[in-house]
DNA sequence: GTCTATATAGTGATAGAC
DNA sequence: GTCTATCACTATATAGAC
């Protein structure tokens, strides 16, 4: 095996296990039975484990947040790229598992150090891109608290589903990403700037 | 010191440590040492490391929610209502780290029995106060969906506080529960079933 | 109630053979 | 590139003295 196609095969593996048992509770052990090697080979591809995380992390992240620009790029229309964003941001989490985790697990432990990685390469493109896409959709005082406002909300659906089945019994459709979507453009969608008026009242 | 004297001292410590640090980042020992007390001692007072972790919960999680209930019990108007609930749960995290961070742990690596323990005396009474409180205050298809936006939207900014430094510069304000609950009641107001029509437009 | 001492296993990491 | 062998250390947990 070439050193790039070990180096991505012990990647792939531990960022799966670092997202799904935390960074402490995995070892370089673990890591190695699961990609059938010895604990001693990683040592030829990682200096050590600190480095294994941060290079883990990188894997997951690198390159997550291009689609967002491409997605949003063409558009003009402030609802339809609105919609674009919650669309893109719930998929990304509601389907990479693996991504949605470490994002979490980085937001809860990560140090200022890893801090400021993650907000360089995970959430300073799309943050930037949603600040602009809410300064001409939402009617807000302050955009940047808005723009977390809607990525903690999506963030939050996302974490809090799996307690929810026992808050409220088994609704199965509220972690699938298109349900979220659409309610989350619901909450917000009536404090647009250029809102259409279709004030339908509930009986 | 008596059992019950001994048995608070250490799970103060250990929630302490366990929210900092995670649980499997911290050991007996590092317990034993932060109570002054030696690693056998504990297991006098918890059978292992996994029922000082769930009491750890317990002595964190118990009564935590009661406040709210004395709160809301008085009022009847649905916006005041509202208020409180945001109020009270922005204070909640943003003032009690080690709840906050616990609740996050939970949320990311609880199995399915401390996600019931977790749903059962944290999140549950709560949760059913707000959804009562959404249907007499929001406009909403679907008002548990609705509650969850609300409590992840204010989860996602206690979260996303610590990074938003990277992404848009030090606002020491955006830490402070006031600043986040007048920005929350912000963005849901306008959803107001019965709305006070103050359309402020902006220039 | 708290200790010392210890059993047993797991940890990150390295040296050096192949 | 990957291995065997190993080191120094730390982990959870228990037995039994005080």
């Amino acid at each position: 095996m070439s050193v790039s196609e070990s180096r991505e095969t012990i990647l792939s593996e531990a960022s799966r296990l670092f997202a799904s048992k935390g960074y402490s509770s995995v070892s370089m052990r673990h890591v190695a039975e699961h990609v059938g090697m010895t604990p001693a080979n990683l040592y030829y591809h990682f200096k050590n484990k600190e480095d294994l995380i941060r290079e883990s992390l990188a894997f997951v992240f690198i390159g997550k947040t291009q689609p967002l620009e491409d997605i949003t790029q063409g558009q003009t229309d402030p609802e339809r790229r609105f919609t674009l964003f919650v669309s893109w941001f719930s998929q990304l989490l509601f389907e990479d598992d693996i991504f949605a985790k470490l994002v979490c697990r980085e937001l809860l432990d990560g140090d200022d150090r890893r801090m400021e990685f993650l907000a360089k390469n995970v959430l300073q493109r799309p943050f930037n891109i949603l600040v602009g896409i809410i300064d001409d959709f939402l009617e807000t005082k302050d955009s940047a608290l808005s723009a977390v406002s809607v990525v903690g909300m999506i963030l939050g659906h996302y974490q809090l589903a799996k307690v929810l089945q026992h808050l409220y019994g088994d609704r199965p459709e509220y972690g699938h990403p298109d349900w979220i979507t659409a309610h989350v453009l619901d909450e917000f969608r009536r404090r647009a700037t250029a809102h259409s008026d279709r004030s339908d009242t509930h009986d």
